[in-house]
DNA sequence: GATGAATGAGAATTCATTCAT
DNA sequence: GATGAATGAATTCTCATTCAT
């Protein structure tokens, strides 16, 4: 008796909207996932976009959380590269479904201003980052924004093909892939 | 006057999906921008599922080509990579739509096997150019599954930076981020 | 604190209703503004049509209360005009949404028959008096039910004037009314 | 084949927003009566509201037709009284629903403003008549506001009358009824 | 007794698809 | 061949009513 049905609908629609897109996913189809009925998602979220917004903005704000929180300021750049490659990693193992839903409803269609923000906060974290380790001469001097690919664009996709194709995960594989990515960024 | 109506419906709904989405692309949008009438489609393609799976097809077929015409066989893997990612490149900025389509429509739900099965094969000649690296020692020893990511989320993200954000596409940036990735990929 | 509850429903809906129309109104919307929980009104009245006839009921006793009560028998047939008129006049003026209610919730499709025969009781009162007053050859010789028509249509569409438009209600007025409408109905 | 289906459309709605009500009469009702696909209401009005305005304002512009159509300008008071009366009258014989249902939905909850003041108008050309009568020392020297519900208001429930009831509509009635309200206007 | 969270049946509306012209 | 009016199944959302607290 104690679930807790707001919850549940921000869960199941988590999966929904990750698997089948927004638009693929129907109301009844979440309520049918979250155990409840298709009104109490009413209830708790004004209608299907606010729902959709809610949810984007909790898994950013948790994925923001994530990447600053014990973010080792005055360490290397190299050990804070690990630091953020690490937590985008974990963050996409213990809640794969977040990171590809954030990444993949980041579109303005849908998503009010301030979601947008909120996920522009977190890629500003990552520019800082970025623009810090150009100024101490160990990253590349290319534009940041064309940077943030190189590790981004890579774990995403690589989460994609550890849930679709036979690619396992490992501790070993993320170190390596990590290896990599920092090599395409540090100055050589 | 002969313009060719198939033509125009592929084009004004690849505009459309990549833009939107699949689901939220109406039939009747894609009659409007295609200058032609609803039931028009319906001569060309027996449903809205067909007229993806042919576009997507299309697009692979076309990227595929590109990827793999003139592929400098014999050449060293530092080069034949220069191919790859310049192709990439070159078809991305071509055809944006395309390459934004192919990557944002590649789930099973609306795609039949076939065309899921050209996008395999697509990524089949990259893991292909992998194992040979791996084979000939310069390139790092992890699954091809995980490398691709390096060099294909990263065009991808670009693409994705460049249309939304201010960061502006120039040959110097391009060749900048295929030596970042390069450098990922390679044995140091 | 022991505000009448079912009391406080009831004149709720009744502004409700009367504002809104019957189909217009939500329970909930009762509920808020009679200050009660929503479950608390089906403590009262087993479902909406129930409260509705409820209050119909009450509505059209207490008009024929006014109508009936105090009836100048044996008076002139002028006389008993005037009474009805000016309890017509002060029920609408005392309880306005009392009197707009009854005359534009009068459909079958939602008030029960003992509802409806309410209705017709204080129709009959009309009546009675029309005929009387035909028998004294004062009234005019038409059925009566389309004469009564001439003073409570009449006195309907005031009371929706005075409320939307900028007429202004007086006795001076009302007054006035009450000589033409008894024009309306003696032979001259 | 020829059927004009927003015609059909028009008239199954305002048989039923008459009978029912705009808040009652659902869109598959309209529908089913109109023998349309519940789609093809949408194809002619945007929405609900929408051919409720639309309906309203050519109900009540045939009204204002049939008022001012062949109004004799430089007869008597007493004429121009029997043209309006009587041709309220005929719009009510032939179009009885149309003058119940502008009458029950003058709501401003529903209609827009150009639908009200459509109706504004017509009240205007009654306000008009009346101010030249009592300008002849004819009428009732009383606010028009007031004095139009003498012979309108008592139309409206003659016609609810004569459908609910037993009462027997007749030329011989109308001009009953007509002289009685002539007499409730003017100066005896 | 009172409440209001929860429900699901039913409302308005959209849109893929058909088919007469 | 081409069209777009017509359709009805499916979608989002509302609200009368119930029932655990």
């Amino acid at each position: 008796m104690t679930t807790n049905k707001r919850e549940n609908i921000m869960i199941a629609s988590l999966m929904l909207f990750t698997e089948r897109g927004y638009d693929a996913t129907t109301v009844p189809m979440i309520a049918d996932k979250a155990q409840v009925g298709a009104g109490t998602i009413y209830r708790y979220f004004e209608n299907k976009e606010v729902l959709l917004n809610s949810l984007y903005r909790e898994c950013v704000e948790q994925l923001y959380q994530r990447l600053t929180e014990d973010f080792p300021v005055s360490a290397s750049v190299r050990e804070q590269f690990h630091h953020l490659f690490q937590r985008l990693i974990h963050f996409g193992q213990e809640h794969r479904e977040k990171l590809t839903f954030i990444d993949s409803h980041m579109e303005p269609r849908i998503l009010d201003e301030e979601s947008q923000n909120k996920f522009y906060e977190c890629l500003g974290f990552l520019q800082k980052f970025i623009i810090e380790g150009q100024q101490q001469g160990i990253i590349v001097q290319l534009h940041p924004d064309a940077l943030i690919p190189i590790f981004y664009g890579t774990i995403i996709k690589l989460f994609k093909v550890t849930r679709d194709g036979d690619l396992e995960e490992s501790a070993d594989l993320f170190a390596g892939i990590e290896e990599c990515c920092w090599n395409g960024l540090k100055i050589h």
